[in-house]
RNA sequence: GGGCGAAUAGCUCAACGGCUAGAGCACUCGCUUUACAUGCGAGGGGUUCGGGGUUCGAAUCCCCGUUUGCCCACCA
C-alpha cells in the first residue's frame, strides 16, 4: 500500500526556509510550532510498519481478546470522498481506535463498492465527453471492452479513495481491503444467489419497473428524483360501443376484430339507459355517445385496455355492459367499475372526497393502461378476467407500446395497430403531440357535425420522476426481472425479530421505527439491472422443446444429477405451483428452463449448458445485492474462516439515515439467512445455514449520524458538486484538526451546516466565494471565481467542474476549499502541542537536576504516588482526570461524539492548561510528586485524545514516553501492547477513589476568589505584573491550601486580615466584603465611575435573583411538593443573593 | 398523503422536568505574561418561533399554529 503523499509544495518551501528544524520527533527538539504536514506521513508509516491496525482472529478465538468490529460502509468508486464521508469515517476511527486501546481485538474492515449504475453512468459520460463514445453504447463497445474501461476507472478512484482515508488516519486493517466485485466478494455473491435460488426465494417476474429509456435499464425508486414540469391535462373522448358486435369469440381471442365490428351507442340510446347529465343534454340523439377521460400522458392511450369508473358514480349504471372503442386503434375495451377512481368534484359525496386534489380535474373516467402505469397495473390485477377476455386471452391486456428506448413500437407486445400506424417509431414526446393532433382532427363517430375526439386541455404543473443518472423521464415499463422474495418471513420478518430480541439496536433509537415499518410494508426486491457493470446473474436459460427426444434425455439426466449434487439449481415456478414440483413436471409444463450454476469455475456444467444452446442472462445484479453481503463476503463467507468466526457478528455499523432501508435492512436479512445459528459447526469448510433466517444479525448497534450540509443547508452530493475534499481541509488545517472538528459537530439529532471558503490558487488567500442560483434552484458557488486581490486572475470551483460548465487549467486552476470551522480543531491541536512541550520542558529541567544529584547511583524503584500525599492542585487535577476518563467512556459508549470531544477539550484546555499548569509553575520544580502528576496527566490526556487526534498525540507520546514515569495509585496507564506506539497503548483507567470532592470544593472556592479578583483588576486596568494585596474580612473562610494558589493565580503579593489603610477597591464573594489595595501608584486616582456602573448592574441582577427566588419559595406548592434538597438549595441561594445584594448596595453607597 | 426530526446569543450548535439557559466563532476592553497572539485575562449579548395546557417548577412534557429539513408512499 502506498503511503499518503500529496504534500503541498508551497508549505514545504516555507518549511525549509524555517531556520528551526521541524518535523523531528526527538523530545529535545519538538518544533516550536505544530505543523501537521511535517508529521502525518511519518506517523502513518510507523503505524503501518508496526502493523498496529492488523486484527488477528486467533486472539479472539483463543480468548485473548474480545472482538470489536466495524465494517466500513464501502464508498462508491464513482468519485472522491467528501466531508460527509470524512465525518462518517472519523466516527468509525474514533470507535475503532478507542476499542483497540481498551484491549479489544479491533478490526475495521475497509473496502469500496462497485456502485453499478452510478459508475457505469459516470464512465459513459466521461467517454462521451472525451469523444470516445458516440451514439449507442451497445454499438460502440462490446461488453468486455466497456467493462475494461470501467475497471480502469474503478482502479483510479479506488486508489484515490483509499489514499484519502489513509491521509485522514483511518486505522483500517488495510491488508484486508475488499472491493464488492473482487474474487472473494464475487464468490459470496454467487453462493448467496445460488442458495436463494435453490430455496425458492429468487424468482423471475414480469413487473412494472421504472425504466430509464436512455440507459435502457430498470432503475430503483431511490435512483429517481422528482422534478416539476409544466404539462397539460388532456381531456379525450372515447366513443361508446356495444361490446360484442358481429365478431366471434375466436376473433376476439385472436385480437383480430373485423373493422367496423363495434356497434356505436347513440346519445338517445344512452339516455334511455338512464344517462342524465346536464351538459350532455344538447348532443344530437343520433350521434355517437362518448365518455371523457383525463390524462397527462395521451400517448399511452395506445395501450389502454379498459376505462374505469367508480361504482358509486351515478352514471355507472347507464354504462353497464357497454364498452369504448379506442380511436384509430379500433380496440374495443370494457368499462370496469373500481373504487380507486376518484369522483369528479361535482359528484363527490363527502367533503373528504371533495377535498381529494384529483377531484378538481377528474372526469370520473380513468383510462387504464396496465403496462405503463403502476396504479393501472394494480387495477388490472383486480379486473384481470374481463380485461384479458376483451384483449383476447390470459395476460393479453398488458399491451406494451414502447420499445426499450421509449419510442412507440409495434414489436414489443402491441399487435392491433389498426389505424394508429402513424405513431409507430415516434418518441414519447412526438407521439404525445401527434396523438393530440389526431384527436383534434377526428370526430366521435362519422356523422356530420359530430364532436371532435379532443375535448380540451388545461395546463398542469406536476412532478415527474426522472432517472438520477441519465436525467431522462422514467417510463413505467413492463419487463422481465429477477426478484428476491424478501416478503418471505425468513427474510423481512427475521430482520424485525432481530430488533425485537434486542440483538440489534439503533442509536438514536427512533430510527428503529422506520426500519421496522419498512419491513412491515416491504415489497419484493427487484435485483436485476440491464447493465454491464456488476455481478452478472448466474442463470442460464434454454429450451428443451424442439429437440429430438434422444437429445433431451441425456440433458435431463445431467441436469437431474447436477441438481442432486447441488451444483446447479433449477428455477421453481411461482408460489402458486404445488411445492416440490419435480423436474419432469416442470419440463412437461414449461418451454423454458432457468438454471443457476453454483460456481463460476464449474466449467463442465457451463460448457455443457452452452453447448446445449442455453444462454446466460445478460443482466447484472443490483449493487445492493453485493452490499447486503458485506458482513459475510469481507470475512470470507461461504468458507468457514477464522475471520468469520471471530468477527461476525460485528459490533457497530456507522451510517447515515438514508440507507437504513437500502443497506442496513438487507444486511440483516442476509446475515440472518445465510449465517448458521450461533454455535453451529461448519462442515466441509463451508457454512451451511438452516435457511430459516435464524442466524445472527450482522451487527449489534447501528449508529445513525447527522448529515453534513453545505452552507446553504443542502446535502453534500456529487451531482450538486458541493462536496468538499477532506484533503483540502487536511492541507489547510491538518488531519487531526479536521477530525476533531467533525467529531465535535457530531451531535445526536441536528444536521450540521458547513459553509466553506475558497483558497485562491494564485495568492493563497482565503475568501468567500460568489454564489449563484443554478437552474434547479440550488444556491451554488459560481463556476468561475476571481482572485480577490487581482480580479484578472481566475479560478474554477468544484461545482463548476462537477456541473461540467468549466474545466480546470493552468490559467484557471481548481480552487481548494477551506473553512474557518476547522480553526477549532487546529487551535486545539496547537494547544495540546504547546502544553505537552511545556510539560516536558518542566520535566526535563527537573530531571537534569535530579540526575546531577544522583550521578552514578541507580535510582531506587519508587513506590506509587498516593493522592493523599499530594498538594491540593494535584489532587484536584487527578480528580478532574478521573472524571474526564469516566465522562469520555460514557460519551463513547453512548455514541455521543460531540460530548466526548468537548469533554477532552475542556479537560485539556480549561482544567489542565488554564488552571493546573498556571498553578504549578512556582512549585513543580521542587515537588517530585507534582511532577509525577504532571507526567501522568499529559500521558492520560494523550491517550484520551488519541482516537480523535491520532497524529499529534502519537508524535507527542513518543516524546513523553522518554520521561521516567512514577505510578500514581489508582491511575492505570498500561504501555503499548504490540509496539511503542500510542495506537496500541492502553486506555486510561482511573479508580473512582481519585475523584476527590473535597479537593474540588476547595479548589472551586479558590477559583471563585481568583476570578473575582481578576475581574476587579480588569475593571481597574491593573497591569498583569503588578502585585496587589487582598484584604479578607473577618469571618472569611480559611483559604487553607488554596492560599498559595490564589496568590499565584491572582497576582497577589500578600493576603492580609486587616483593613487597608490607603485607597482600596471592594468586591464581594459569597456576600463577604473583600478589598484589594495597591492597585495603583499613589499618584493615580482610582476610577470609580466604571466601578459604579459595574455595581449598579450587579445590584440589578441580584435584585432580580432575589425576586425570583423569593417568589419561588413563597409559592406554597413549592415547599410542599418539590424535593427537600431543592427547597433547601433555593433557600441557600436566596440567602446568598440577599447577602451579596446588601454588600453591593453598601459598596455602591460608599462610592457615593 | 404517512412517518421522523428541527426552530435557543449575530453565526454554528449544547442543555435528556430543577444550579442565574452554556460552548466555539464573531463582537468590546485590557495584555509581547518566560508553553502557546492558532495565545492570556475580563466583558457585552437570550421574551428559548407564536399561542394554549399539564406541573410547585417547562427551552425541555402535551395540544394547536407557523417555518423548515429528511425518509417513505403517491402523482388521471
Amino acid at each position: 500500500m502506498a503511503t499518503p503523499t500529496n504534500q503541498s509544495t508551497q508549505q514545504k518551501t516555507e518549511h525549509n526556509a524555517d531556520a528551526a528544524p521541524t518535523g523531528t520527533t526527538s523530545p529535545d527538539a519538538l518544533a516550536k510550532q505544530f505543523r501537521p504536514i511535517d508529521h502525518e506521513s511519518k506517523v502513518w508509516d510507523r503505524w503501518i510498519n508496526a502493523k498496529v491496525f492488523h486484527a488477528d482472529p486467533s486472539r479472539v478465538l483463543n480468548g485473548a481478546g474480545k472482538p470489536y468490529t466495524i465494517l466500513i460502509p464501502p464508498p462508491n468508486v464513482t468519485d472522491r470522498l467528501h466531508l460527509g464521508h470524512a465525518f462518517n469515517n472519523t466516527i468509525q476511527d474514533v470507535l475503532t481506535r478507542a476499542h483497540r486501546m481498551m484491549g479489544f481485538e479491533a478490526l475495521w474492515m475497509p473496502g469500496t463498492d462497485h456502485a453499478g449504475i452510478a459508475t457505469q453512468a459516470v464512465v459513459e459520460k466521461r467517454l462521451r465527453a472525451a469523444g470516445e463514445l458516440k451514439g449507442s453504447l451497445k454499438e460502440a463497445f462490446t461488453r468486455d471492452a466497456f467493462v475494461e474501461k470501467i475497471q480502469a476507472f474503478k482502479d483510479e478512484y479506488e486508489a484515490v479513495i483509499t489514499g484519502q482515508l489513509k491521509r485522514m488516519g483511518c486505522s483500517c486493517d488495510w491488508d484486508r481491503q475488499r472491493f464488492t466485485m473482487d474474487p472473494q466478494c464475487a464468490e459470496a455473491v454467487r453462493e448467496a444467489f445460488f442458495r436463494l435460488f435453490r430455496d425458492g426465494l429468487i424468482y423471475r417476474g414480469k413487473r412494472l419497473v421504472n425504466w430509464d429509456p436512455v440507459l435502457q435499464t430498470a432503475v430503483a425508486d431511490d435512483e429517481c428524483f422528482d422534478e416539476e414540469i409544466d404539462g397539460n391535462f388532456y381531456y379525450l373522448r372515447y366513443p361508446l360501443v356495444h361490446p360484442h358486435g358481429a365478431s366471434t369469440q375466436p376473433e376476439r381471442e385472436a385480437g383480430t376484430l373485423p373493422p367496423g365490428d363495434a356497434v356505436p351507442v347513440t346519445w338517445s340510446e344512452l339516455r334511455a339507459r338512464g344517462w342524465d347529465v346536464a351538459e350532455d343534454a344538447a348532443h344530437a340523439d343520433e350521434h355517437q355517445a362518448w365518455v371523457t377521460v383525463a390524462t397527462t400522458r395521451p400517448e399511452t392511450y395506445l395501450g389502454d385496455t379498459a376505462v374505469a369508473i367508480n361504482p358509486h358514480d351515478p352514471r355507472a349504471k347507464a354504462l353497464r355492459g357497454l364498452c369504448v372503442e379506442l380511436p384509430l386503434v379500433g380496440r374495443v375495451i370494457p368499462i370496469v367499475e373500481d373504487g380507486y377512481v376518484v369522483l369528479p368534484e361535482a359528484l363527490a359525496r363527502t367533503d373528504e372526497e371533495k377535498a381529494d386534489p384529483k377531484a378538481k380535474f377528474a372526469t370520473g373516467f380513468l383510462k387504464v393502461t396496465p403496462a405503463h402505469d403502476a396504479n393501472d397495473h394494480e387495477l388490472y390485477q383486480r379486473h384481470k378476467r374481463v380485461m384479458d377476455e376483451f384483449a383476447g386471452g390470459t395476460g393479453k391486456a398488458l399491451i406494451n407500446i414502447f420499445a426499450p428506448d421509449a419510442t412507440i413500437s409495434d414489436k414489443h407486445g402491441w399487435n392491433d395497430i389498426g389505424g394508429a400506424h402513424l405513431f409507430v417509431g415516434l418518441s414519447r414526446e412526438e407521439a404525445r403531440r401527434k396523438v393530440v393532433e389526431a384527436f383534434k382532427k377526428h370526430a366521435v363517430g362519422s356523422q356530420t357535425g359530430a364532436a371532435p375526439l379532443f375535448a380540451k386541455s388545461v395546463p398542469y404543473r406536476h412532478s415527474v420522476p426522472h432517472s438520477d443518472r441519465s436525467k431522462a423521464v422514467v417510463e413505467p415499463y413492463l419487463s422481465d426481472q429477477w426478484y428476491v422474495k424478501v416478503t418471505d418471513q425468513r427474510l423481512a420478518k427475521a430482520a424485525n425479530e432481530a430488533l425485537h430480541t434486542r440483538e440489534l439496536s439503533f442509536h438514536p433509537a427512533r430510527y428503529a421505527k422506520s426500519y421496522e415499518q419498512w419491513h412491515d410494508n416491504i415489497r419484493d426486491w427487484c435485483i436485476s439491472r440491464q447493465l454491464w457493470w456488476g455481478h452478472r446473474i448466474p442463470v442460464w436459460s434454454g429450451d428443451l422443446f424442439d429437440r429430438p427426444a434422444e437429445h433431451v434425455k441425456p440433458l435431463t439426466d445431467k441436469i437431474r444429477e447436477w441438481e442432486a449434487a447441488n451444483r446447479i439449481a433449477v428455477f421453481k415456478r411461482s408460489g402458486k405451483d404445488p411445492a416440490g414440483l419435480t423436474f419432469n413436471e416442470q419440463y412437461e409444463r414449461y418451454t423454458d428452463l432457468s438454471i443457476c450454476v453454483r460456481r463460476e469455475d464449474d466449467v463442465e456444467v457451463i460448457s455443457f449448458l452452452e453447448q446445449a444452446r442455453f444462454t446466460r442472462d445478460p443482466d447484472v445484479l443490483d449493487t445492493w445485492f453485493s452490499s447486503a453481503l458485506w458482513p459475510l463476503s469481507t470475512l470470507g463467507w461461504p468458507h468457514a474462516t477464522p475471520e468469520l468466526a471471530a468477527f461476525n457478528p460485528t459490533s457497530t455499523l456507522c451510517t447515515a439515515r438514508e440507507i437504513i432501508t437500502l443497506w442496513v435492512s438487507r444486511m440483516v436479512m442476509f446475515n440472518r439467512y445465510f449465517m448458521p445459528k450461533v454455535g453451529t459447526k461448519a462442515e466441509g469448510g463451508r457454512l451451511e445455514a438452516q435457511g430459516l433466517g435464524h442466524g445472527p444479525a450482522p451487527f449489534k448497534d447501528v449508529f445513525i449520524h447527522a448529515v453534513i450540509q453545505d452552507g446553504q443547508g443542502q446535502k453534500m452530493s456529487k451531482s450538486l458538486g458541493n462536496g468538499v475534499d477532506p484533503l483540502d481541509i487536511i492541507l489547510s488545517h491538518g488531519a487531526d484538526a479536521m477530525r476533531f472538528t467533525l467529531c465535535h459537530m457530531a451531535t445526536q439529532t441536528q444536521d450540521v451546516r458547513m459553509p466553506v471558503d475558497l483558497v485562491c490558487p494564485h495568492t493563497g488567500e482565503v475568501f468567500a466565494p460568489k454564489f449563484v442560483t443554478n437552474k434547479d434552484g440550488y444556491v451554488v458557488p459560481a463556476s468561475i471565481q476571481s482572485s480577490p486581490k487581482d480580479p484578472s486572475k481566475k479560478m474554477v470551483t468544484g461545482y463548476g467542474v462537477a456541473s461540467g460548465e468549466v474545466k480546470a487549467s493552468a490559467e484557471m486552476p481548481l480552487a481548494k476549499n477551506t473553512s474557518s470551522k476547522f480553526d477549532l480543531g487546529r487551535n486545539f491541536a496547537t494547544k495540546l502541542w504547546n502544553a505537552a512541550k511545556f510539560a516536558m520542558m518542566i520535566l526535563e529541567n527537573a530531571e537534569k537536576t535530579v540526575n546531577a544529584e544522583k550521578a552514578g547511583g541507580t535510582p531506587a524503584p519508587q513506590a506509587a504516588v498516593e493522592a493523599s500525599s499530594l498538594s491540593l492542585v494535584d489532587r484536584w487535577m487527578l480528580s478532574r482526570l478521573a472524571r474526564g476518563v469516566a465522562d469520555a467512556n460514557t460519551a463513547l459508549r453512548e455514541y455521543q461524539f460531540s460530548v466526548y470531544a468537548q469533554c477532552v477539550y475542556d479537560l485539556l484546555w480549561r482544567d489542565f492548561c488554564d488552571w493546573y499548569l498556571e498553578a504549578i509553575k512556582p512549585t513543580v520544580e521542587k515537588d517530585a510528586g507534582q511532577r509525577a502528576v504532571l507526567r501522568a496527566a499529559i500521558d492520560t490526556m494523550l491517550r484520551l485524545l488519541h482516537p480523535v487526534m491520532p497524529f499529534v498525540t502519537e508524535v507527542l507520546y513518543e516524546a513523553v514516553s522518554r520521561h521516567p514515569r512514577r505510578e500514581i495509585a489508582g491511575l492505570s496507564l498500561t504501555p503499548p501492547r504490540t509496539s511503542a506506539l500510542l495506537a496500541s497503548a492502553g486506555w486510561p483507567q482511573a479508580a473512582p477513589s481519585l475523584i476527590d470532592e473535597a479537593a474540588e470544593r476547595e479548589f472551586e472556592a479558590m477559583r471563585t476568589l481568583v476570578t473575582a479578583i481578576r475581574e476587579v483588576r480588569a475593571q481597574h486596568t491593573v497591569p498583569f505584573k503588578r502585585k496587589i494585596t487582598l484584604h479578607t474580612p473577618p469571618g472569611a473562610p480559611d483559604l487553607a491550601a488554596g492560599r498559595d494558589l490564589a496568590m499565584t493565580l491572582a497576582g497577589l503579593e500578600a493576603i492580609s486580615t486587616t483593613a487597608p489603610t490607603g485607597p482600596s477597591v471592594a468586591f464581594s464573594v459569597d456576600g463577604l466584603d473583600y478589598r484589594l489595595s495597591n492597585l495603583k501608584d499613589a499618584a493615580e486616582a482610582v476610577d470609580t465611575s466604571a466601578e459604579k456602573a459595574r455595581l449598579t448592574k450587579v445590584v440589578a441582577d441580584l435584585t432580580k435573583s432575589v425576586e425570583t427566588l423569593d417568589k419561588r419559595l413563597s409559592n406554597p406548592g413549592y415547599a410542599d411538593k418539590a424535593p427537600p434538597h431543592m427547597v433547601q438549595q433555593s433557600k441557600e441561594q436566596l440567602e446568598k443573593a440577599r447577602r451579596e445584594l446588601a454588600a453591593a448596595q453598601t459598596e455602591l453607597a460608599t462610592l457615593g
